[in-house]
RNA sequence: GCCGGGGUGGCGGAACUGGUAGACGCGCCGGACUCAAAAUCCGGUUUGGGCAACCAAGUGAGGGUUCGAUUCCCUCCCCCGGCACCA
């Protein structure tokens, strides 16, 4: 075994083709198993053959599979791994399946991480980066997963990120991104401002810090354009998890309601507010508006208690943003409204609980009928009118809590008599100006700018006399400078002059560059589109696009449900607006994995409970570490980390590899002639093909891998028993163990590979055609049937499939052993499921025992 | 609070459409091989009773539907996830 430094003949980028290639000779002998050499080989045939790499002129069907790449940290973890051996595990079932198989992997390559370690260890983000990528790259061609690296992107570099620039300008020309002065959450250790997904308990979703409140210009994709489509979109995507759609569904949050105007009583104009309620308008007592709310600031110039207020509640945001359980409080503005239908004068209040962020920042407050309305009356004695009944209704009492079921419209003039739902229609039509059927979503527009050095410059120039200007595509990239100084504080962006000092495009005065980069979702939000045009100079996308899209199965970790799969739903359906892509959803089928843990917790590194994979690999080799991931739990759920489990996976490939060299010494010749098996034979043949059926639907339909393998297992365990009589039957033998080889292929490659050989095997396992079901071997003639005697299992009976229920009655009748349940009771009926069981059933006293 | 998912041997999990509960693996127990150990192979392993054939109980708890329920329905307990002054 030598080892040599190779440059990699098919990797366009310079950077990344150094790669360590391991010559070793073929280890296809009756030794014992040795991984390490088993895999360099088998990865070296592949790469030879370049059996991965995918093309447009390749006449079968194209399959594209996608894993969610990984940020480069520099080291794998046990995340990745699973995630990655279950999308290979699908492309190169797929592969064997005939289909021409895309699987690509990238990396996600802008973010804090890089800058923090430039900060600690003086060294360049950029060579950071590159080094772990390297790394990275090593670590995941040495588990043999069948990347087309040729496609690799980093969104990074230049020629990545000159495309989503580019895009950018385009979003600001079609009026879907724009820059605006807006309250955002700030996240005081990252420095940086974060989107509204990533706030989770009021804490930064990396630092965990608590988030502050600021107000700054920033840059917004008004992805609330495509809310509805958004939403509606997830009916069109039966193959993807329920939990994720339901996630995305709470997320986007539409609600459908009536925005009503209330005149000021004072005639300066009227106060909007949002409500889904306005079935109990004639309940409304108070109108509430958010101590943002534009009113609220004129009201506090006039009014010092106001002013008190609303600094009170400043103080708050900023100080306590996560505080959930406070009491609500207001002041009253002095305003009065009119009542639009009934023409009372009521009181216009700033309270605590209404949100500027949402609706119109005002709300029409029914306490009768709303249990924060309720509250806050109560808090500050305002009346309570009940104007909706419900069933039960009666006993409860109204000056505890609010009742908030729908219900009969009382007490109100014209609308009493009407359901809730008949009540909203004539409320909104007896309104007329003053009212209108609106939507609202929860979802905001996203905030794109980051305060960072290392992200893709935002493409904008500001010049004093032009305005915001976008960068022309014929000056794109631009390029982020490298070789700057870090202050541990504020972006280098901000005080280099080379960068920040530049022309308008425009007019060619001096302008300054927009010194804010993009969130690092937006890197991600379209990678997986450009993996099919990796290489075009011209285009962002090109008609290979059209090829490969959509992503046929997308396989990732469910922390990602609502942020980047939102994000990459909204950039597919604007490149299909942009005619660049024609398909309306960028990943038909979506499989979330769940977590990797150890002693029932998710592997940190602050818990001390993590398992490197690399540490695993050099013991067991890769096979056995796929073979444990795909083996413990299905995909979806979380897979708890056993040593014990590894053992038992590593003990599995041995005893196959022994079984294999057993056998192929054993003479034996030609096609498999079913009629010439002994007895033994024959049920061996039918558990074959049993499993072949069972592994297909397993992988190809169910994706449970942990259930295909058991079968497989099963069928291994009843080869190790077999003993064959006849030739036929040492041909079968032969015939079981090559069928295996290629239904763990997708699995456990390598060993699979070498085994083929091993068998006499022509080519590669690799580039194989998957094994079909024989129908013949699977017709039975005779099965078992369960003997139920009143639901209660009591023996069984071999019986012909072509036999009658009533031989089959007589025979249960003539067997001591059965009949014996039935003696001394009287036969109701019989229940027969052929094929499966009969279960007879008697009434009166039976024998027991 | 609202919306989901789940609870099965000592452990990870299986049972796909209401039809043999516990596949497969781990662990444990016994045996073979060995001077011995490791590795490997064979057998056993839900619980209780019995020498055994076998019998009884058993899928978080309680009830229901059914010839038959881990699977469907109702009530409750616990765990996990998402959303949450969203009007």
């Amino acid at each position: 075994m030598s080892l040599r430094l190779s440059a990699c003949p098919y990797t366009a980028d310079r950077r990344s083709c150094i790669m360590l290639s391991i010559m070793s000779a073929d280890p296809s002998t009756p030794d014992a198993y040795d991984p390490g050499n088993i895999e360099a080989w088998a990865q070296s045939r592949w790469r030879e053959a370049r059996v991965f790499e995918a093309h447009e002129s390749d006449p079968r069907p194209p399959y594209y599979v996608l894993s969610m790449f990984p940020y480069p940290s520099g080291r794998l973890h046990m995340g990745h791994v699973r995630n990655y051996t279950i999308g290979d595990v699908i492309a190169r079932y797929h592969r064997m399946q005939g289909k021409s198989v895309l699987q690509p992997m990238g990396f996600d390559a802008f973010g804090l991480p890089a800058e923090n370690a430039a900060i600690q260890n003086q060294v360049s983000p950029a060579r950071w980066t590159e080094a772990n990528i390297a790394a990275m790259k090593v670590q995941l061609d040495r588990l043999g997963f069948g990347y087309d690296w040729r496609r690799e992107i980093v969104t990074c570099r230049p020629g990545y990120y000159r495309f989503e620039q580019w895009l950018f300008t385009e979003l600001y020309r079609m009026g879907l991104a724009y820059r605006e002065r807006a309250w955002v959450n700030w996240d005081p250790v990252d420095q940086t401002v974060l989107a509204n997904e990533q706030v989770i308990d009021g804490r930064g979703w990396r630092s965990g810090a608590p988030v502050e409140r600021r107000e700054i210009e920033q840059w917004f994709v008004r992805i609330t354009a495509y809310a509805e489509e958004l939403l509606e979109g997830l009916d069109a995507l039966p193959d993807w998890p329920e939990e994720v759609k339901r996630m995305q569904r709470n997320w986007i949050g539409r609600s459908s309601g009536v925005e009503i105007d209330f005149e000021r009583c004072d005639g300066a104009g009227a106060i909007r507010v949002f409500t889904t309620r306005a079935d109990t308008l004639y309940g409304v007592s108070y109108l509430a508006l958010a101590p943002e709310h534009p009113l609220v600031r004129e009201c506090a110039r006039e009014d010092a208690g106001v002013r008190a207020f609303v600094d009170s509640m400043r103080q708050r945001e900023t100080r306590e943003a996560a505080l959930e359980t406070q009491e609500k409080r207001g002041v009253p503005t002095g305003l009065q409204v009119r009542h639009p239908l009934t023409g009372e004068s009521l009181p216009v209040w700033v309270a605590s609980f209404v949100v500027m962020s949402y609706g119109t920042g005002a709300i029409m407050a029914v306490p009768a009928h709303d249990q924060r309305d309720h509250e806050f009356a109560n808090r500050y004695g305002l009346p309570i009118r009940p104007v909706i009944r419900v069933p039960h209704g009666e006993g409860r009492d109204p000056s505890g809590t609010a009742v908030t079921e729908e219900g009969i419209v009382v007490d109100s003039g014209s609308l009493s008599g009407l359901s809730s739902e008949e009540a909203r229609v004539r409320a909104v039509s007896l309104l007329g100006r003053q009212a209108r059927e609106v939507v609202h979503y929860r979802l905001r527009d996203w905030g794109v700018s980051r305060q960072r050095y290392w992200g893709c410059p935002i493409p904008m120039i500001y010049c004093i006399d032009c305005g915001v200007v976008p960068v022309p595509a014929r000056d794109l990239p631009v390029v982020l400078p490298e070789g700057v100084q870090f202050t541990g504080v504020n972006s280098p962006l901000l005080t280099l002059k080379s960068f920040r000092e530049t022309a308008c495009p425009r007019c060619g005065k001096p302008a300054h560059r927009e010194t804010d980069t993009f969130d690092t979702f937006f890197e991600s939000s379209w990678y997986y589109a450009r993996f099919a045009s990796f290489d075009s100079l011209e285009t962002i996308l090109d008609d290979r696009a059209h090829h490969w899209l959509p992503v046929n199965q997308y396989i990732g970790g469910v922390e990602h449900a609502v942020l980047h799969l939102l994000y990459a739903r909204f950039f597919h359906k604007v490149l299909r607006d942009m005619g660049w892509v024609r398909s309306d959803e960028p990943f038909t089928r979506l499989l979330s994995q769940g977590m990797v843990l150890k002693d029932g917790a998710k592997m940190s590194k602050s818990k001390g409970n993590v398992v490197d994979p690399e540490a695993i690999v050099a013991r067991y080799g890769a096979d056995t570490a796929r073979l444990f991931m795909m083996f413990a739990a299905p995909p979806e759920q979380s897979l708890e980390w056993s040593e014990q489990g590894v053992e038992g996976a590593q003990r599995f490939i041995k005893r196959l590899w022994r079984l294999v060299h057993e056998r192929v010494t054993e003479p034996c010749e030609g096609p498999l002639d079913p009629e010439a098996l002994s007895g033994s034979g024959k049920a061996l043949w039918r558990l074959l093909h049993e499993t072949v059926a069972g592994v297909e639907t397993d992988i190809g339909n169910r994706q449970t891998f942990n259930t295909a393998i058991a079968k497989v297992m099963e069928c291994l365990n009843a080869l190790a028993r077999f003993e064959p009589e006849e030739p036929a039957d040492r041909v079968l033998a032969k015939d079981v163990l090559i069928t295996i080889v290629h239904l763990l292929h997708p699995i456990i490659p390598h060993v699979t590979e070498s085994l083929w050989r091993s068998l006499g095997g022509e080519g590669l396992l690799a580039s194989r055609p998957w094994p079909v079901p024989d129908p013949a071997a699977l017709a039975r003639e005779e099965v078992e049937l369960v003997v139920q005697v009143n639901g209660r299992r009591r023996g069984s009976l071999r019986v012909r499939v072509e036999e009658e229920e009533p031989a089959i009655r007589s025979r249960i009748l003539a067997d001591p052993a059965l009949a014996r349940f039935i003696d001394g009771a009287r036969v109701e009926r019989w229940v027969f499921v052929p094929g499966r069981l009969i279960n007879v059933v008697t009434r009166g006293e039976r024998p027991s025992g």
